[in-house]
DNA sequence: TTATTTCCTTGACATACATCAATAGTTTTC
DNA sequence: GAAAACTATTGATGTATGTCAAGGAAATAA
């Protein structure tokens, strides 16, 4: 259950086997089904999630009824509403599962005793956020500065796997354009080459 | 020189009087003209930069030489490249003033120190790292979910003084549209009215 | 003060992308 | 195994925004 969790702890911070096992303490398990929420919007965030197994994705909804995806989180990688999980305010995103999955759950408490009793975590997770603000305003920029066809080649490049795990219509989702705008770039690139 | 640094400070940590003091030796106070540079895409981040007086902005230029400003930062605000201050690369973002300006420049090894001697800072960086995090996914989400518009009236009513201090085709840059399409939006909004 | 750069506006035109609607293939569900 | 839900494709058309070019106002420099 936590080898995922300690192959990513160990990429960055050394923890003895004491640690370790205090660290379990901090988490409980969890599996969803696809399709499962664990977070819906207007609710208070109250865990980070670390995904061993699976696949899931946060998400808003527009006025018009529309889903922006935010995140993609496979295994190895965390996702929540930091901003509702640190402030209690109610949550912006929703996140579900995209595959039958099996979760890492972190709770304010956990995290607060986590990071008294094994300081380095501060450097862990500020690693992450730094990580994920960096990503976040690289999209940003191609947001403003790319067209929709080099956002998708940049994002097949960074993750070549992903069109076998998500589909078309939550890539482009992602990606900030429409399923159809996506399929013709598809359809369009295929002709070039 | 340290006003408004320890200011804000005290929003988020308490410091007694004796690490304001040591707090001090960290920084080194930096005076910048309008349009001086601290940070050139290409060169390695040596500093954060805590903004005392004054304006600068981050940007990026595109293969077409278009510029996109990633931020602003006014008294109070801190401004660097993160990635490049962190892991030694090359700086993708370019760093200048737009008024005359104080800083206080914080280097890698001063932070380091400072992290060390004052562990409560640790926090005090995490929240600036959640709150920057936090407003760059609502402005990629509002990029993909809002016309110019609807967020350059996002940008005005969250910072409502931007216009007395920032020329308009930057707020163009910043919003990821032409200075053409924000003049026309803003001739628009006066005639509705 | 004049000269020069920076900034904003406006028009004509181009284009990337969205919208709406129909179809059909696929997968899931009961 | 049939029905339902989800997914991808394609065409016709609309629209927000970009591009290029020009002129003038305002700020800055000399």
């Amino acid at each position: 259950m936590f080898e995922v969790l300690f192959q990513k702890f160990d990429e960055k911070i050394q923890l003895t086997e004491e640690e370790k096992q205090l660290c379990k303490s901090f988490f409980s398990p969890k599996k969803l089904r696809k399709r499962q929420y664990i977070l819906q919007e207007g609710d208070v965030c109250k865990y980070v999630a670390f995904v061993e197994k699976g696949m899931l994705r946060s998400y808003t909804v527009d006025d018009k009824g529309n889903e922006h995806i935010m995140q993609f989180a496979f295994e190895g990688w965390w996702i929540s509403d930091h901003y509702s999980f640190l402030t209690g305010e109610p949550a912006v995103y929703n996140i579900d599962a995209q595959e039958d999955s099996e979760l890492l759950l972190l709770s304010r408490q956990s995290e607060e005793e986590m990071l008294r009793k094994i300081p380095k975590f501060e450097r862990y997770f500020r690693i992450l956020l730094q990580n994920n603000l960096i990503a976040t305003q690289r999209r940003l920029i191609s947001s403003h500065s790319h067209t929709a066809e080099e956002r998708y080649n940049e994002l097949i490049n960074g993750c070549p796997t992903i069109p076998q795990r998500v589909p078309q219509h939550m890539m482009a989702s992602f990606l900030g354009i429409t399923p159809e705008t996506l399929s013709r770039i598809r359809k369009q690139m295929a002709t070039k080459s």
